[in-house]
DNA sequence: GGGCGTTTGTTATAGACGATTACAATTCCC
DNA sequence: GGGAATTGTAATCGTCTATAACAAACGCCC
């Protein structure tokens, strides 16, 4: 029916008594195995709506952006202009994004969310926001912002 | 020439003058955007060597923890048994790896280091770290333990 | 000890995702 | 104006991973 359909991340899953040596003082694989955990939240939250999270991402940014270009937006999300293009074309068939002309440059589309892409996004970012809170419950308050400012400051 | 190459991820950039939205108070975005930045210093630290970061931790895991079966590898890399059997193809004919037979045991294999393996993971593990706190050099040893911490902490 | 469900490795197949390349239209800059 | 650069587009390729099906070996239970 759809064409794509999100699958489950396969957890990366702690196996007891097994020894991790110099994994566990990488950043790179706790950022990894982390990120994977919270990408379980994000699969809940968006369960059988056929969003993926460069979709969400997108979807956000086009909101809160209003007429930015497919290029830009490959820029923000990580991957080529042809990626943006694909992505474009399926939001465009299911009605959330709308490819409108510039007056000033005729090369670019200018991306707009459309009426049914606004409540779409808004609807998803509660979902999204309350299973991010939700399967990080393990950390304070405090402590999530703690992390929040590290991974920022980690990025520069 | 080699079989696979591993190619470099697309960065993702922060757009200057652009509006996150919600993007920057969800861990699991946050989490993505530091974890592609602390892969690029993984990239740096295996150019050439034909390495992916699933190789690595196959590499590393196998060597801290001889003797184990294909199917636990698949859980600690969170990859289906398939896709560890691909994975141990490869390794055995890098003559990195080697399987034996278990005695108790005529189903699963057990997997070992060769000599050579055993060579190439400590390599490997030197530079990687070297690379991981290279990258990370924007957080103070204090900083850097705290966010070990935290990002332990999340996946309980 | 016989039988049945489970686990493991294996193989083949399919799908998702993104890169790469090439091309045409447009814009920018000297 | 004219050449370099940017944008969108299309076609193609490669990599990774899941899924399903199968055979062999194991464990359990009576």
């Amino acid at each position: 029916m759809s064409p794509h359909r999100p699958r489950a991340l396969a957890p990366i899953v702690r196996v007891p008594g097994l020894d991790y040596d110099v994994l566990d003082e990488l950043l790179g694989y706790s950022l990894r195995r982390a990120q994977v955990a919270m990408f379980g939240a994000f699969h809940e939250a968006t369960r059988g709506m056929d969003i993926t999270p460069p979709r969400f991402t997108a979807l956000v940014i086009i909101g809160a952006n209003p007429g930015l270009s497919q290029s830009v937006l490959g820029r923000v999300l990580g991957i080529a202009r042809s990626g943006a293009m694909v992505l474009t074309d399926w939001f465009e068939a299911q009605g959330l994004v709308e490819r409108k002309r510039r007056p000033n440059d005729g090369r670019a589309w200018g991306l707009h969310l459309t009426r049914r892409g606004e409540q779409r996004v808004a609807s998803l970012k509660a979902r999204v926001r309350r299973h991010d809170l939700q399967r990080a419950r393990r950390l304070s308050a405090e402590e999530r912002r703690v992390l929040l400012r590290l991974l920022e400051k980690l990025c520069g």
